[in-house]
DNA sequence: AAGCCGATCAACCGCAATGTT
DNA sequence: CAACATTGCGGTTGATCGGCT
């Protein structure tokens, strides 16, 4: 036996609110007070489920209710406290008067999660999207370092180790003063703005010598540069999906694709000889 | 003018927590 | 204490609208 429905589904209307049914609700529970949504209904004359009468009521006829945009200040606290206490909407309305949970839900799915998405911070954590909008950045700080092997030590405590090895790979280790450099601090000093990251970049990133990109050879060639130890071998389980979410708290698709159509992640620039499907087990 | 598409938001659904018998 | 009812909450859906082609 399942769950019994909250309310008797036969002769029960769905979808939009009349203003006829608004005001039979209206004007009940000026009389009667909010309460009772079971009986509700019948009592008001309203073929309605006592569960719809409520969200009616509460998120739209309520007369405390504030309605229109959102002022500037207003999305200021939800992002703070969403940052606090996350997808809890009901205990964020209740720090803004006048707003409803539904709506505030609404407004940061539609506006507010986008908008931080853009700016390149990750809405979940509300902290900066590191692993795709500035690993670049970070990892040409990283392999420029004259004492690289101390260095990844530390980072492949922070980073996935998929990544640090693509990253090897990608950049120029028999060389490493090359354009690749160049580019990288030129990363450094300048953001990457979205219509940026959607030029190709390939003219000033190609490599001289023509290897074959194998798995066994990419780690072969790891080794050269960074000691085994240091750099563990390329998981076999490894696809460039982990390596795009790995830092991420949200598996939300879009924002893999905000974040990758913002990233500088790729601004490495693929070496010709870089063949993607060798990533994809 | 018509069709398509993305954005928006009201409303619904299912589940969990809480209250009542 | 168990069973059932009610309420609250968060995720999702679908109708509507406006912009674009």
């Amino acid at each position: 036996m399942g769950r019994s429905p909250c309310c008797d589904k036969n002769g029960v209307k769905k979808g939009p609110w009349t203003a006829e049914e608004d005001q039979k609700l209206i004007d009940y529970i000026r009389f009667h007070g909010p309460g009772n949504w079971r009986i509700l209904p019948k009592n008001a004359g309203l073929q309605r489920c006592g569960k719809s009468c409520r969200l009616r009521w509460t998120n739209y006829l309520r007369p405390d209710i504030k309605r229109g945009r959102f002022s500037f200040e207003e999305e200021e606290t939800i992002i703070q406290l969403h940052s606090v206490m996350g997808n809890k909407w009901s205990a964020i309305a209740a720090r803004l008067p006048g707003r409803t949970d539904n709506e505030i839900k609404n407004h940061w799915n539609t506006h507010i999660r986008k908008r931080l998405i853009r700016s390149g911070i990750d809405p979940v954590t509300h902290s900066p999207r590191l692993d795709l909008l500035d690993l670049s950045s970070l990892l040409g700080a990283l392999f420029n370092q004259p004492n690289f092997s101390s260095v990844a030590t530390h980072a492949s405590s922070l980073l996935n180790p998929d990544v640090l090895r693509l990253a090897s790979l990608l950049l120029p280790l028999q060389n490493p003063n090359t354009v690749y450099s160049s580019n990288l601090d030129q990363n450094l000093q300048t953001p990457i703005t979205s219509s940026e990251c959607s030029q190709p970049q390939a003219e000033s990133t190609t490599p001289t010598n023509n290897e074959t990109t194998s798995f066994e050879l990419m780690n072969a060639r790891l080794d050269d540069v960074a000691s085994a130890d240091v750099l563990p071998p390329l998981s076999e389980s490894f696809d460039l999906d982990s390596l795009m979410s790995t830092p991420m708290s949200s598996p939300q698709q879009d924002s893999i694709e905000a974040g990758a159509n913002s990233s500088s992640f790729f601004d490495f620039g693929f070496p010709e000889d870089f063949i993607l499907d060798d990533f994809m087990f």
